[in-house]
DNA sequence: TATGAATGAGGTTTCATTCAT
DNA sequence: AATGAATGAAACCTCATTCAT
């Protein structure tokens, strides 16, 4: 549970949207269904176009006519072009926590080893939903927001993964338990990263997850019990 | 010397770049001093609006006016915007080889655990070079040419340390040594490329450096010799 | 009757238009009212500018600003200078299609005298449709789409005469109808063509037509009934 | 010998045509055969863009550019772009007067019906000179100076004939032997246009020159002796 | 005389956004 | 609420021409 609770400090709850919507966003709330069918429409048609497109072909009159709206109404419900696009970023990102947060629900009184390849089988879970809307947000995306809204979610991950070492400090040969916490993330994190963006499906997905498991493991543990099981 | 040797595929000799540079660049190349000067006019003004501007911020009509130069004289040597941008990222990137390649010369004879540790710091000091540009490049460019850089030269890094890994196989305990150069070689650009751009300087640099170095070494190895030597 | 119907040929439906129209027009068509009016200020803008000063005068922020709409408002109905010129280009042409099909309806019974002397006026009349404008879009836009439709037009109109031939095929001399369609209309067209040019009218077209049935009647009968009536 | 004498009319001897370059072109005449060959490599890059790209892809950097020579050199010799055009057009349009002027050549005793028919021919191989060229010429640069040029060539050929009209008067019909020799010229010429410009084949330049030689002789003269000789 | 670097006015076109209907 | 016509600043880029070397 101890994961759990922490990542949902990461996705923010329908109200918390709201009003982070409504910062970005001062115009009105689709209140009707039909609105709300406009909104999805749009957002759609953004990331259709971002994926096939990429972002230098985003312009708001062609999600309005992708979208079947008028370019009007477009701007009823997002204030420019940016925060049409920062909506499916934050849609996706709250998708992937979703997922991070159900796939490390009850890890608390799991032993460490097996915690350790939970996690890292979740991130390669949630970095590969929609992969490729995934791949232009990063790629492309940086400037929006994308850049700060990584670095803010990695820093969360650092303090829950943080939490988790100290209650497994007595088996953990790092004494510096932040970096170690920093380092683990981000190795997890960029080398699922990279190895989502390669098209090139060269890389077993099941052989890396337990390269990097090993990697983690090892580098947290003196002894390395179950190892012999866990060896590819 | 086997690291040298590698790295030098990597960077471009003066002849190929002027071959490469001309695929992207169909217009004339700079004879006579004062255009050489021009030239280098426009990439330093187009560094300068990348820092402390942003991408969006790159004009070609900026870039001419704070190079003072003509706007005409910018499409000389420069066949768009996006070439231009990119002449900036290559010479980075060239530099940034450089360093790597230099900092790993004669690695040939030294023990693996000293190999390691030097690359791990050859990476950390290429990526504070000119940490401004380098934020800035990573952050804005991928959609120009600075994806397929970085991949490419992590591809080619991976070759590298594979056959560096190769070396020293009776040591090490993954099996599949390209997997393993994989996820080292990413595990290492990435945490460091994080380090780098996070601002503030929570993290200490040569704990960092040292942290990765761990982290990889055990990974690799299943006796760590002199780990008491090398712990700061 | 045989020459209206053949003429109608040319003359596209207003359904074709639109068709053809979208073909080199990607931009919407103007649905309201005052869309519509926007659309006509533009190309009346692009006629004065042809007529009084040119087709090198001819600037895309020019014609917005004598039609007065934004140079966006263009856009929104032309995608490019060329196709604004185009359509100009087009709605002269079909007029003087137009023009063309109406003199000549119902030459079926008349006798090949009259029907010649018909035609010739007819030619000489749509040749005189807003002189200028003519003598513009001959003289200087044969790039954009003119050559080919005159072609165009001739061709049709080749292929109309000679079909005239052949029902007063007892009548005439030269063997090869096709090839005296053709040169009677070529000859037609241009001297018209021609005439209509020059600015100075030292030719009175009335004798200028007179000549040109003649030429085209001694060329076509042996016998030349008719003629102490028409000679001048 | 009546032809001859007047075409020279046309052709502007080698001292003329310095005088009339210089009207254009104040810039000093090439002295040195380095510089003439300059002045041809020029006019040769010039002539191939016109034929192998069209008009709007004269520029004169790329004129300077295929002609091996620099832009400066360019400027020393002609004005301005249009200049250079200009004498390429020239050079064309002397030439076509040249071949003309050769062909009628002694017509004065010449039957009225072999006259014509050489002339005729004449105009066929006049526009048959480097077709290519001709078809550029004539289609993109009525704006140069084009359209004035073969007006002026129509008005000097059409007093020669009217001329030569003048010397069989007792033979010819028409009483207005002016207007009776502007239809012809303007006749043959644009027939001949037409058919050269065309570029299917279909029509034989044989049976069109003998078949227009019919239409001239038949309009001119009331009996038509030899008509069965020269049927083919 | 020849070079080619430099100029910059001015061209075409895009696109985020507004607002009358 | 929805529409879509209209806007216009501002982007990119060309090319005829000049002039220092």
């Amino acid at each position: 549970m101890v994961l759990y609770e922490q990542l949902l400090i990461f996705s923010d709850s329908p109200e918390d949207k709201m009003v982070a919507t409504q910062r970005v966003n001062p115009r009105k709330q689709p209140r009707q269904q039909r609105a709300q069918e406009t909104v999805r429409a749009i957002m759609q048609a953004t990331a259709h176009i971002l994926i096939h497109e990429g972002y230098e072909k985003v312009t708001t009159n062609r999600l309005a006519e992708l979208a079947g709206v008028s370019i009007g109404s477009l701007y009823q419900y997002f204030p420019s072009k940016e925060a049409v696009v920062a909506a499916v970023l934050d849609e996706h990102a709250d998708q992937q926590i979703q997922l991070l947060a159900q796939s490390t629900v009850d890890l608390r009184d799991a032993p460490l080893e097996d915690s350790v390849r939970t996690y890292v089988h979740a991130q390669l879970e949630a970095h590969m939903m929609e992969p490729q809307l995934h791949r232009v947000l990063c790629e492309q995306l940086p400037r929006i927001r994308g850049f700060e809204r990584i670095q803010e979610i990695n820093a969360q991950a650092t303090a829950m993964v943080r939490a988790f070492f100290e209650l497994h400090r007595a088996r953990i040969k790092p004494q510096n338990l932040e970096l170690a916490a920093y380092v683990c993330v981000h190795a997890v994190e960029s080398v699922t990263h990279a190895a989502v963006l390669e098209r090139e499906k060269t890389i077993h997905v099941k052989e890396l997850a337990e390269e990097m498991t090993q990697m983690v493991l090892r580098y947290l543990l003196d002894d390395q019990p179950g190892r012999g099981a866990a060896a590819q």
